[in-house]
RNA sequence: GGCCACGUGGCGGAGUGGUGACGCAGCGGACUGCAAAUCCGUGUACGCCGGUUCGAUUCCGGCCGUGGCCUCCA
């Protein structure tokens, strides 16, 4: 069988995988902190962590892989924001999660094996922190709880710092409750209108970090085979979570590899809401198929920087349009196991997306040429990415939200320019054709007579 | 300021110490009333300056540019 390979943060090497246990590979990736919508940048990251728990069940076996995302339902910014809006935290995170998930699910990723919110694993938290005090890993200082970087000689070691060097360049208050700057909260007081839990420290929430410690162990176990989060998590975030659960767990590491997905921009400017280009994944999958948004994001490597343009998801669109047109009534036969091992050897070359889609394109080809096994290997391999989750003529219909086009009315114009071409009336004809494609419909002429599909 | 990535043809984007992936767009041809779709064919590249080497886009050093982290941003 194929090796699996993939870059270990940690090592900064790319590495052959060997799970853990076989039977069950564990993988953990960041989630969202459910107080607005997903963006196209955490769309991305989401994108990646699916291509990979794909991988994995491809290898091991959809039965063999656990895969846990988490929500994070308790954080400083869902207070503020619940504030604003004058409604509860409990609705605030409750349709954020929601439409989360509505939104991963259409940009064509599986649906985790575990959604674990942290609001329910506050017990699992506040007895980590505990351990951490006992074992002399954490303080008590005026309502918060704190992890001492200097008691955990290793911190700064996955994301390659020091702490010596991050202090010299902070820029930062510090607190004046802290033994180091660089030390960080487990646990923090809430206030009468602050969500809180009792704890030995008074009433209060956890901090972030603790958060993915303590459920990873909970779900996964204290060591695991993959955790995952986009490049800007690996400091602090990952460093902290880190040295967390290795200093609970007797200095057992947490996660075998770890692997972070690239940036991406818009544009090839920071994706931001002054600058007006913060693309939200709601508003995307309005106005393009998911697959179209998914395609663009699979034709760069995920460690690499992306620059998403509206360019971009049109010549995804244009390739799936393609493909679809190829694979015709294929997409609604029984799925196809035979997968093509040079795209597989992509694949499992740590999620080399871009390599993988070449070999798609020449199955195309092929396909194109006649080549009917060229086509179930395209058909079994898009697949397996993610793809194809349509019928042709579904895909030729797709339509953006708030431009519905009105089929009997172009089915009217069809049979109008039909009436013209048969009186040789090519300069009518032409002028249908032209007011269907102001509409959004191209048209072709086939042996069979005409067809229609949505276009713009 | 410190640390870390990245810089490939018009655009997107893999990869490699030595015969210029792949896609989109473009161009030429076939097909078509004309198109569209489809098929055939086709050009252009490895930020800059040094070094190592028989040979570097690929390794090393410097520079420039873009971006990330150092602030509970994927």
């Amino acid at each position: 069988m194929t090796d699996i390979k993939f870059y270990n943060t940690a090592s900064r090497k790319k590495e052959v995988f060997t799970p853990l246990d076989p039977s069950n590979v564990r993988m953990y990736a960041c989630g969202p902190t459910v107080y607005d919508f997903a963006h196209i940048g955490n769309g991305r990251t989401a994108v990646t962590f699916d291509l990979v728990f794909r991988l994995l069940r491809y290898h091991y076996g959809a039965d063999h892989v656990t895969y846990a995302r988490n929500i994070t339902d308790v954080e400083d910014k869902i207070i503020a924001r619940a504030q604003e809006r004058g409604v509860s935290i409990a609705d605030i995170t409750r349709e954020t999660t929601r439409i989360y998930q509505e939104d991963m699910y259409a940009l064509g990723n599986l649906a985790p094996t575990i959604e674990p919110r942290a609001t329910a694993h506050i017990g699992d938290m506040v007895s980590m922190i505990e351990t951490l005090i006992d074992k002399g890993n954490a303080y008590a200082a005026e309502g918060h709880v704190l992890f001492s970087v200097d008691s955990h000689a290793s911190y700064g070691q996955l994301s390659g710092r020091s702490v010596d060097e991050m202090i010299a360049g902070a820029r930062v208050e510090v607190a004046p409750y802290k033994k180091s700057p660089m030390d960080f909260v487990l646990w923090k007081p809430s206030t009468e209108d602050q969500p809180g839990w009792d704890s030995p420290w008074g009433k209060g929430r956890p901090g972030w970090h603790i958060e993915c410690s303590a459920m990873s162990a909970h779900h996964l176990g204290i060591t695991f085979d993959l955790h995952g989060g986009g490049v800007d998590l690996a400091f602090p975030h990952h460093e902290n979570e880190l040295a967390q659960s290795r200093c609970a767990h007797d200095g057992t590491d947490m996660a075998a590899i770890w692997m972070h997905g690239g940036y991406l921009q818009v544009d090839g400017q920071k994706m931001s809401k002054s600058l007006g280009n913060f693309l939200t994944v709601h508003d995307l999958v309005e106005k393009w198929p998911g697959e179209a948004l998914r395609l663009h994001l699979l034709m760069t490597h995920y460690r690499q920087p992306l620059n998403w343009t509206e360019a971009g998801v049109r010549e995804a669109k244009t390739v799936l349009d393609r493909w679809y047109r190829l694979l015709g009534g294929r997409l609604d036969a029984a799925p196809q196991e035979a997968l093509p091992p040079d795209f597989i050897a992509a694949f499992s070359d740590d999620v080399n997306t871009p390599q993988a889609l070449a070999v798609m394109h020449d199955l195309a080809n092929k396909a194109g040429q006649g080549d009917q096994a060229a086509a179930d290997l395209l058909l079994s391999s898009g697949r397996l990415l993610g793809l194809f989750s349509m019928s042709a003529a579904e895909w030729a219909r797709w339509q953006p939200k708030g431009a519905e086009i009105d089929a009997a009315a172009v089915e009217a114009l069809i049979k109008a320019r039909a009436d013209a071409r048969s009186q040789k009336n090519f300069k009518e004809a032409d002028r249908i054709r032209d007011e269907l494609k102001d509409m959004g419909v191209a048209i072709e002429d086939g042996p069979d007579g005409t067809t229609w599909r949505t276009d713009r």
